[in-house]
Parts: C-alpha cells; sequence; structure tokens
RNA sequence: CGGGGUGUGGCGCAGCCUGGUCAGCGCGCAUGGUUUGGGACCAUGAGGUCGGAGGUUCAAAUCCUCUCACCCCGACCA
C-alpha cells in the first residue's frame, strides 16, 4: 500500500477525549474513529489488524476442533425471557420494536440462540461433544463506555460454545479452551496471566479469565507472591488477618455520642478496628440484608450477591434502612425481626466484638457469635486485599490493575434446560446438555496489545498483528536514483510475499520518521542519499535502536528473512 | 443514575466573568518558491456563525432557560 493512497491521515494533535495511550495512538494513527459514545469505526490501518487477530482466533478456533457459523444479531426477546436473562442483562440489552411492534434484542452474546439451534439438532450423545464459534458483533448498553476500544458498547467478539454429555467432558473442552487461548495470546505476542474470575449471576462451577496486566486495567487481579493463586478481586479470598484469643466478656452498653463510622468509633473507644463490627445494608431483589463484617474489612458485593442468588443488588438508601426499622450508624445484630442476615466467616471468628445499640449514641461492648445474636448465613463475603494472606500458601497477597481480554465459563446445564436442549444418554435416558461459553473480545485485544506495546513516539505492533509488516521509506523521492530503487524495492517486497507500506510521500525525513513510529509498522526501511553512496539501505526494527545497512542486492532477502525470523 | 467538566473551521485551543470591529491563534489543508536523516521556512489562499432551541437586549459566542452530545470520577458492567 503506498502511504499516499491510504485513506487515514495521522494526526500531531491529541484528541481531547482520549487519555488511556491506546485510544490516543490509534485515534492519532488514523486507525479509528469514534462515531458515538463506545461506537467506533475502523479504519484501513485499524481493520488490517483486527483481521490478523481474527485469523490467528479462527485458526486456534479451528485447531481445538471448533465448528464456525454464524448467528444473527438481531434476536426475539421472548428466546431472552424464556431463560430470563433479559432481567439479569436488564439495561444493558438494547432492544428495538420492529414495525408490528415486537420487541427484538440486539444480541449481547448468543447462548439462547445457538442452545436453542443445538437443541434441534443434537439428540443423541453420539452427537456431541460440539465446539461450535462465532466471529460477530455483539451490542452491550454499557452504562460507562470508557478508554476508547477497552469497553464499547458495539464490539466483535469470538465467542465459542461446547456442549457436553457430563461435568468430566465440559472439562475436556474446558481446558482445551484454555489451551488455544493461551496459543492465542502467545501468537499475539501478548503476555497473560490466568485468573479465577466470577461467573456471575448464571452460576455453573468455575470461570476464568484472563488478563494482561496493565496500569489502565479496569479491573483489579489479586495474585500470591510465592504460588501461582491468582483471581479477579471480585472473587478472590483470603486468609484474613487472625484476633489474638481473648476471653469472652459480657456484654455491656456504652455511651458512644455521635460516632457513626468505624473509624470514629474505634478512635473514640480506643480499640483496634478489627474488634468493631461493621453493619452495612443491602437491598436484594427489594429485600433488605443485613451484612456484617469485621471493621477493618470491607463487603465483596460480588461475593455477597452470588451468595444470595439475586439479580439486583445495592447498598439501602437512608429511606430504605429507616423504613426496616434500623438505627443508621447503631444498627445492631441483636433483636432484628423479619431481616436476613449475613455474617461474614471473620465475624463467627472473632471475638468481643463492639456492636451497634440500636439506638442513637450507643454501642454495645463484648458481643460474641454465636451467643448473642445469630445470622441466616456465615460465609466469606469479604473483599481480599493486597497483604492478606493466600489462600493456598504461606505467601501474601498483591493487588495490581489488569484488562480482562478472554473469559471462559462453564455454564453448567442452566440454559439447555430452560430451552429444552436434551440428548439420549447410553441408557436411554434424556438429560441436558453441559455447556460452555468462551469469549473474546477483538477490539479489547488490539487496544491491550497497544497499551502493552507502545512507547512516547507511537504504537510498536508485534509482528503477527501489525497492519504492514514493513515500512518502505524513501527519503528525498525527487532524487531519481532514490525513487527508482524505493519503486523496485516496493514491488520486489511484494512479490517475496511482505506486507509493505510504502511511504511515497513528499515528506520531510522528520515527518516520514514521526509516522513510522506512530504507526508502529515492525520493520522500516530506509532508502537515502546516505545508504545508497554505500549501495545500501538502512534497516531497523521498531523496537529496538539500532539500525543496520544491508546491500541494496540483497535487502529483499534479508528483509525476508528478518520477518520470517521475527527478529 | 449521582458528582464534575467540555462543546468555537479537519485537529488542538483563546475569546465568555466585565454583551458592541472577537470571530482569532497554532497545527493541518491548497498554490508558488526556498529547503530537507528526526514533525523545515517564506509568501499567498480556502475554510467556522460559535452543539441545538427559546428568551433578555438597540445589539448575544459572551447573559438567562430548556435541550442534545461527548469526556472524567463513582455506581454499574456473566
Amino acid at each position: 500500500m503506498r502511504l499516499s493512497e491510504l485513506f487515514g491521515k495521522t494526526q500531531r494533535e491529541i484528541p481531547s477525549e482520549a487519555d488511556t495511550a491506546s485510544h490516543r495512538l490509534l485515534l492519532r494513527a488514523g486507525m479509528i474513529m469514534q462515531v458515538a459514545a463506545g461506537v467506533y469505526s475502523y479504519m484501513p490501518l485499524g481493520w488490517r489488524v483486527l483481521k490478523k487477530i481474527e485469523n490467528i482466533i479462527r485458526e486456534e478456533m479451528d485447531n481445538a476442533g471448533g465448528q464456525e457459523l454464524a448467528m444473527p444479531v438481531l434476536q426475539p426477546v421472548e428466546l431472552w425471557q424464556q431463560t430470563g436473562r433479559d432481567k439479569a442483562f436488564g439495561r444493558g440489552l438494547f432492544t428495538l420494536l420492529d414495525r408490528r411492534e415486537r420487541t427484538l434484542v440486539l444480541g449481547p452474546t448468543h447462548e439462547e440462540v445457538l442452545t436453542q439451534m443445538v437443541g434441534h439438532h443434537v439428540q443423541s450423545y453420539r452427537d456431541l461433544p460440539k465446539l461450535l464459534y462465532q466471529i460477530q458483533t455483539k451490542f452491550r448498553d454499557e452504562p460507562r463506555p470508557r478508554g476508547g476500544l477497552i469497553r464499547v458498547r458495539e464490539f466483535i467478539m469470538k465467542d465459542l460454545y461446547s456442549f457436553d454429555v457430563d461435568e468430566e467432558k465440559l472439562d475436556v473442552s474446558y481446558r482445551k479452551m484454555i489451551q488455544a487461548y493461551q496459543n492465542i495470546y502467545d501468537r499475539c505476542d501478548l503476555p497473560t496471566l490466568l485468573v479465577e474470575a466470577d461467573s456471575g449471576a448464571i452460576g455453573g462451577k468455575d470461570s476464568h479469565e484472563f488478563m494482561l496486566i496493565a496500569d489502565t486495567g479496569e479491573d483489579e487481579v489479586i495474585r500470591c507472591d510465592k504460588c501461582d493463586y491468582a483471581a479477579n478481586a471480585d472473587k478472590a479470598v483470603s486468609t484474613k488477618r487472625p484476633i489474638a484469643p481473648e476471653k469472652p466478656l459480657p456484654m455491656e452498653e456504652v455511651a458512644t455520642p455521635g460516632m457513626k463510622t468505624i473509624e470514629e468509633l474505634a478512635n473514640f473507644l480506643k480499640m483496634s478496628k478489627d474488634h468493631t463490627l461493621k453493619a452495612v445494608f443491602y437491598v436484594a431483589d427489594g429485600q433488605v440484608v443485613f451484612a456484617m463484617i469485621r471493621g477493618d474489612l470491607d463487603v465483596n458485593e460480588v461475593k455477597l450477591q452470588r451468595l444470595l442468588k439475586c439479580t439486583d443488588l445495592h447498598l439501602a438508601t437512608e429511606a430504605e434502612v429507616s423504613a426496616a426499622g434500623i438505627a443508621a450508624g447503631y444498627a445492631s445484630p441483636m433483636g432484628l425481626k423479619n431481616i436476613k442476615t449475613v455474617a461474614d466467616d471473620s465475624v463467627a471468628e472473632g471475638i468481643n466484638f463492639v456492636a451497634g445499640g440500636n439506638k442513637p449514641d450507643v454501642h454495645i461492648k463484648n458481643v460474641n457469635y454465636p451467643r448473642d445474636f445469630k445470622a441466616d448465613i456465615v460465609a466469606d463475603i469479604a473483599c481480599a486485599r493486597e497483604g492478606d494472606g493466600c489462600p493456598k500458601c504461606d505467601g501474601m497477597l498483591k493487588s495490581t490493575p489488569g484488562i480482562e481480554i478472554g473469559h471462559v465459563f462453564k455454564l453448567g446445564t442452566f440454559l439447555s434446560t430452560a430451552l429444552g436442549a436434551d440428548f439420549i444418554d447410553e441408557k436411554g435416558d434424556s438429560r441436558p446438555i453441559i455447556m460452555g461459553c468462551y469469549g473474546i473480545g477483538l477490539g479489547r485485544l488490539l487496544a491491550a496489545a497497544v497499551e502493552h506495546y507502545h512507547d512516547d513516539k507511537g504504537i510498536v505492533w508485534p509482528l503477527s498483528i501489525a497492519p504492514y509488516q514493513v515500512y518502505l521509506c524513501p527519503l528525498y523521492r525527487e532524487d531519481a536514483n532514490i525513487s527508482d530503487v524505493a519503486e523496485k524495492l516496493y514491488t520486489e517486497l511484494q512479490s517475496a510475499g511482505l506486507e509493505v507500506l510504502f511511504d511515497d510521500r513528499e515528506e520531510s525525513p522528520g515527518v516520514k520518521f514521526n509516522d513510522a513510529d506512530l504507526l508502529g509498522i515492525p520493520l522500516r526501511v530506509t532508502v537515502s542519499p546516505r545508504t545508497l553512496q554505500k549501495d545500501s539501505v538502512e534497516v531497523k526494527w521498531r523496537a529496538e535502536k539500532e539500525s543496520r545497512l544491508v546491500p541494496v542486492a540483497d535487502a529483499v532477502v534479508r528483509v525476508k528473512d528478518l520477518v520470517q525470523r521475527g527478529k
């Protein structure tokens, strides 16, 4: 491709709405353009990268035994009502009315459509397993799109679904996919961390995410500094700091005027926060829930939601709290009626807590579980934090931001049951098909690659996904000799099967070099009077500082060799 | 949805508080010339009616009301 003919120019000025590196650089390089909040066009260069990523993914899915198919974006809402996931997605679901006033959904994912299809076409255990996938556009009305291509409302995603006869076979499919994903990231030169993840309201046994560690990541990864334990903060468990054993003392009222927060309370009573009892009120699907946790810990809402199996969970408003007859700031687990109570296990294990007195300005000392109160559920509902103990070894947990660039789930039979996707097993019994699903957002992967591979000059594409492999850069093209050599090289490099971006513009060296750096094409070949004096061209990797001179006569062979070896 | 911010030629911005030759600057773009190994220089030129609607006023980019869009923080986000 001749740069003079390429659609899309580089920009010097930084678009003001972009704050992450990938967003900024992709805009400046003329690879993407925003159309609406969380909606982007890909321009030719960006689209080439996306196609390369797509091809890598397709090859790995095919290698793993996946069969590609295509499903519609437009889906009847009834299908979603059948599985109840119209509610689970809530307002995140893009819907529209057709001319007959029937509601249609712009597919945010395709389990429903595919499960229905598989239900129609799979009858016997002999028809299983199946790994089916598509690479297609999804729509999710995110509350807040952000970070350029990182979180968008319309995006291209590879989604594969596995259909198996039992849990063991699901494990096989699951492992196969994890391996395929690892191959994909390897080929894209992206180091990823496989972390345990929450599988959300859908349930299912296991779920893992592939994380790219990056400062701009919006997810939090908790990992052990000694062993390989790693989990999304939503899911992470930790060993909570134990409390020194004491004798349980009798309860005692204390006046605590105006002390409403844990911080104030602990300071006022001159005790550490781990001897206070934090009470947090939530509303779960309309029901007020009383959550208790040791004062030094925080409630992990994802864990709580999972535990309560509710689709909506939010902090109770003041109105909701007082409507339930509770004194905010002085709430007590004692004497609560008709309110579901959940206690973190730290509460059951702790001792002599200070808890609310259930009336203003009063707390109660030496509250002990289960002597003085009971909870409906005792479970781990705490946020794991940096500095906590590893649940698997004696190491310490660290926290780091990451970008989720792949997510795999064991779904189980939730959807196949709802949609009647059954098969007949060896004994002639009808059973629901066991499902898994596996997603990668292509645009997010592209953006993540830029987040990982860039410097202050621009993008540094890994060779495997670069829009072009070679940037052919003649300086002083008006010199006939230069342009002859460059034109010849352009033709020959292409004939040799290389992807060449030919900077045939009449621009100054500075402009050309800066654009080359911004666009991030891996190998730059410069032709100038200086190099031709030595019958050579200059060859330089974008990622390296040093360049080398290569005789013009050998240039094509040498460049091809470099590209093939990737070095 | 709560909080904050921004909308002025393709891009980045100034002007707004203190209405009145304020529609201006830089980049980019076009033409000509001189240059050119890390975003050159000179000259000339095209291009905006100031997000939209309504209002106040003799007069509105500037003040008021409403509205839309976009960005950031949070909530949210299989």
